[in-house]
DNA sequence: TCTTGAAGGACCC
DNA sequence: CGCCAGGGTCCTTCAAGA
């Protein structure tokens, strides 16, 4: 029985004057634009997320946050304000000196993908239930989505978006229960693909992967229908360590066999998944590609280039924000004086100005990955990447009930000795996160002299440190 | 002085 | 009416030990 006769997405009149605080506003206001919601009547869309959330426990936590962050910034611009034309003036020797190593040891032999399934969990369920093709549809629940279709989008709903909020901006909102089971078995349908070509690749998340592709295309280059010039017979391939020298497949023409070789993986994924879609990014590192995933989203790819005039017109204008490992909080730190958030080119011209206020190694890593030159992320790892821990939590209703609180860590301790034992795994710290009703994050640990796993044990330590702390 | 542990945060999907 | 996750990693800071 469908009630309203086709809705359509909020037009484009300008919206009217509003009671929603302007820092209310400013905080849900929509910091990059996601794919899909290019039409859309953006202030319309924050005015209803800003009268929904302006007298949430949620918004004051996030306004009080944002307040710490304005004032850790001002000290920041103090320091600066105090530092003496010396220091200033070494910054920037340091500076320059570090721009030239790295330029002088920008690589072109090497080729990274990152490879990324569009709207991954929504992708799935749609394709299992087809008449929900046309609908927008979020995964998740009234408490948070996970992954809204590209429909859902144009109403302005999108992931990490309480479900409640969605639901207001989009009334015909379809909600579907994750099933990360199903997930995790697409995920490794396309794993096995992307072994083909990478051996060694790994998984950022379910719907992401990092391939270097290095090997491959040259192994291709040597087989394939490349005429065999450039083939330097007799190079041993079995230590392939990644980087081989002697093969002129480098910039450009590593480049362009890429391109083919991802749209092929594409194309088979797409046909062993029964019709999912990706997005790719192909680029010199990891860091790269994975900005570059970014650009042709949905179902396209895009590479960076390798030279360095290619890297920085790729990079120099994109809001810093696209930087993998720069979030709300150094965005704000590195705003330009008008408060308006810098582009990548800004983080490079002010580079030296970083080095007085971060750590060195902050400092370091902010100015090569605007040179598009740290191996972003996920790199090798050398060893096999050990899992560092394992968690279980859950939010409920605030409650001071004492029985009610010693029964929800019971069950969060024994569901988590269940994974631990099926998996084999034990832990030698406990650590209890308590969220309070006004959103603080609490952690308190306790190690053991050897590592626990059974259910009893977490228990016991993670009361232990409550018992003491408050 | 260099490590280590604990607590808190920033960030990612 | 009221509803803002859950799984991680890595970094920084501070205090205490070795």
């Amino acid at each position: 029985m469908p009630r309203s006769p086709s809705p359509s997405p909020p037009a484009g009149q300008p919206s009217t004057a509003s009671d929603a605080g302007d820092a209310v506003k400013a905080i849900y206001v929509f910091a990059n634009e996601k794919g899909g919601m290019t039409d859309i009547n953006r202030g319309k869309i924050n005015e209803i997320i800003a009268q929904l959330s302006q007298s949430s426990a949620y918004t004051a936590k996030l306004l009080k946050s944002d307040r710490r962050v304005d004032e850790t910034v001002a000290l920041l611009q103090q320091k600066l304000q105090r530092s003496d034309e010396g220091a200033r003036r070494s910054a920037a020797a340091v500076v320059a000196r570090q721009v030239a190593a790295l330029e002088a040891s920008r690589r072109a032999d090497r080729c990274c993908a990152v490879i990324d399934f569009d709207m991954f969990y929504a992708a799935v369920e749609i394709r299992d239930r087809p008449e929900l093709a046309d609908k927008p549809v979020a995964v998740g629940g009234i408490g948070m989505i996970s992954t809204a279709n590209y429909v859902a989008r144009r109403w302005g709903v999108r992931s990490a978006m309480p479900g409640f909020i969605g639901q207001a901006l989009c009334r015909q909102l379809v909600f579907v229960r994750p099933d990360f089971a199903k997930y995790t078995a697409v995920a490794e349908v396309a794993r096995a693909i992307f072994r083909e070509y990478d051996p060694k690749m790994t998984a950022g998340s379910l719907d992401e992967a990092y391939l270097d592709l290095t090997d491959h295309l040259h192994k291709r280059a040597r087989d394939g229908g490349g005429g065999g010039a450039g083939d330097d017979s007799g190079d041993c391939d079995g230590g392939g360590e990644g980087e081989r020298r002697g093969t002129a497949l480098t910039g450009e023409a590593l480049g362009e066999l890429a391109g083919e070789v991802v749209g092929e993986i594409r194309a088979r994924v797409k046909e062993a998944t029964r019709g999912l879609t990706t997005s790719a990014g192909i680029g010199p590192n990891f860091l790269l590609a994975k900005i570059a995933a970014d650009v042709r989203k949905p179902d396209g790819q895009f590479c960076t280039g390798w030279s360095r005039e290619a890297v920085l017109s790729f990079l120099a204008p994109l809001p810093v924000r696209k930087v993998p490992g720069v979030g709300r909080v150094m965005e704000k730190a590195r705003a330009r004086k008008d408060g308006a958030a810098s582009a990548v080119c800004e983080l490079l011209s002010r580079a030296a100005e970083a080095r007085l206020l971060f750590t060195p190694g902050s400092a370091d890593s902010l100015l090569r990955k605007s040179l598009g030159w740290e191996e972003g992320g996920r790199e090798e790892a050398a060893g096999e990447a050990l899992q560092k821990g394992i968690s279980c939590e859950r939010t409920f209703r605030p409650t001071g009930d004492e029985a009610e609180l010693g029964e929800t860590l019971r069950r969060l301790c024994a569901s988590l000795a269940e994974e631990m034992a099926a998996r084999q795994l034990r832990g030698r710290t406990v650590t209890l996160k308590m969220k309070t009703s006004d959103f603080d994050l609490l952690t308190r640990d306790s190690s053991a002299a050897r590592p626990v796993g059974a259910a009893e044990e977490l228990q016991a330590r993670a009361v232990m440190p409550l018992t003491v702390a408050d």
